[in-house]
DNA sequence: GTGAAAGCGCTAACAG
DNA sequence: CTGTTAGCGCTTTCAC
């Protein structure tokens, strides 16, 4: 039983090799050393080979923190997912994983590293101190969510930012998203094409996503000169347990529509649900296209029609946007395509 | 136009304040500046009071990574999805978000960061040097599956690690992990109680939570006095698109069973479908169990009967473990509590 | 209570 | 090609 008393956060281990040591055990100085590390061409073929046995004999890895402290460089980025006090919704969202690891592998490829944060979203100026304390040299945020003019703030303090989700008017910071009016757009005509004539919408429009989804829906109305109904958008929360609870509730009455245009898988399959619960069948009596194509669209009973984002595009892209406004490139935002993927559904 | 040639990586930001500048307005030596930030009681109410306003003032964050050199500490724990080569399958799996988010949710409280970093399951041992450049002060891993070996491997190189998974003979890493056996007795016993006379058992047994799950399914046959029949146990892999057609194989003849547990939702799904497109119905003619409650578990058709893992406490335990763990306790495994949910699938 | 000074582990001029 | 020197931004003895 050793005696420990002071925490083995500070000085833990058996002391691990450092430069000096690799210096010493060589016979030359730490700069040769640092040199012979970094592929520096100052430094004699038989001297390098002879520092690189060293170095895997010691097992010897360079401090990254020191590294980058006298470089005054940071290679690593913030994976920014706000949460809205209460409902901890984002989180579960099987979508945002799959970024995740998409941003991982491209900032991977690239020896960056990543930092997940979690911060409300009523505060995202928190997010401002992990760029101005040196933790990050930029940040990836998904959850547009209604904060436009917090997330316009931090771009305007200089905060490297990319933002998955859609272009909006007037922002400063880059986004990198689907192509969510033609997605909208897609879901609604194929739906028409199978014969729909009264199309719902479900969503939460004030979502800057879903307000371009609508958009979209409304364009393939109008081109198949269909006429817009206010009544036919229902307003429903992007978190599950409320969506259901508002799904039950419109579905209270006889529904006056024959297909949904839904502006996520989630919603489709709740509305799926909640559809056979009152005796009305999919596709047979109502047409549902949902929209991101999780993996258990394909899975689900009537398999989901949906529109699908190509995700493994996203991280690469978004990280490749951010390195470009870190190195001062003007920011621009990019579309991703989309596509209609046709299953049972519809 | 500014002629920025150099990348800004490297002193990107009309420079932050520093300490110096708080420093130097406060008229104090840094010295006090440091000192008052880090509530030491060696310092002038009033003027830790005005060094306060000024840092306020500045906007100004102490630099963590210069801190940490200093102190030699840090404060900052790696979490690991090891991806087998080809199948990225794990990171889409809608569990490890979860855990993910209530991992840095726990993390955050105790004021330590993550580091998300994506391994080949086959070099775990890069994983070491994550630790030993002093990136990270340790290792939460998920994914257990097959390298059992390598983990101990690591862990006996000194580095701190909780893998989420089953506990295993022989193991000087720490695990948290659902109770599996509990969870595969729980679903087996439901599914007798419903009358199921022939129960099949779905996934890959080679896994070790898997192979946990399996164990209690035997032991609830064997405590209800039901034979355990080699036959009745498919090996499925876990991979949505493998085990879809392994599944769709298995079902090409008619099946001898009439339940199933299976080791996941996921799979749950897949089978449930799977069923239904040979004409059979779930629950009037198979009952199934699944395995996680994932989400959409409630909102399948039908709903999933499964086994709930209380993951809300999972992340809590495994920064906890973690922390004892760094901190020179003996390294213990956790077993959380298991629940049978029920709903219309069985 | 406060300041001066010595580093944490590394890199980058600047001289040889 | 290699060594010397001076820090990166901070904390922490040790004096005063």
């Amino acid at each position: 039983m050793k005696p420990s008393k002071r925490s083995e956060l500070e000085n833990a281990m058996p002391r691990r090799p450092q430069m000096t040591d690799v210096a010493r055990i060589a016979g030359v100085s730490v700069a040769t050393v640092s040199r012979a590390l970094s592929d520096s061409p100052l430094v004699n073929e038989t001297t390098r080979a002879r520092i690189q046995a060293i170095v895997r004999d010691l097992n010897y890895t360079v401090n990254v923190a020191a590294k980058n402290l006298r470089r005054r460089t940071n290679r690593t980025v913030a994976f920014v997912i706000p949460f809205e006090t209460g409902s901890r919704q984002a989180i579960s969202d099987p979508f945002l994983l799959n970024i995740l690891g998409n941003v991982v592998d491209a900032l991977t490829e690239r020896q960056f590293e990543l930092l997940v944060s979690r911060v409300e979203a009523s505060h995202l100026d928190e997010i401002a101190s992990l760029y101005q304390t040196g933790r990050v040299c930029g940040v990836i945020l998904i959850g547009q969510w209604h904060q436009h003019k917090e997330l316009n703030d931090l771009a305007s303090l200089g905060v490297p930012l990319v933002v998955w989700g859609g272009a909006l008017p007037g922002q400063i910071y880059s986004t990198v998203g689907g192509d969510n009016i033609k997605g909208g757009k897609d879901a609604t005509l194929r739906l028409i094409d199978r014969g729909a004539k009264h199309i719902a919408f479900f969503g939460d429009i004030e979502l800057p996503e879903v307000g371009l989804r609508y958009a979209g829906y409304a364009e393939g109305l109008r081109e198949r000169g269909m006429r817009l109904q206010r009544s036919l958008a229902f307003q429903i929360p992007f978190a599950a347990d409320l969506a259901q609870a508002r799904i039950d509730e419109i579905l209270r009455v006889k529904p006056r529509f024959d297909a949904i245009v839904a502006s996520s898988d989630l919603l489709a399959m709740l509305a799926i649900t909640a559809l056979r619960r009152i005796g009305l069948q999919v596709p047979a009596d109502v047409l549902v296209v949902g929209y991101d194509d999780v993996p258990l669209a394909r899975t689900f009973n009537p398999p989901l029609t949906t529109i699908s984002q190509h995700i493994e595009q996203a991280g690469r892209v978004m990280v490749d946007t951010l390195l470009d406004v870190i190195d001062g490139k003007a920011s621009v935002s990019t579309i991703l395509p989309t596509d209609l993927v046709v299953r049972e559904s519809a």
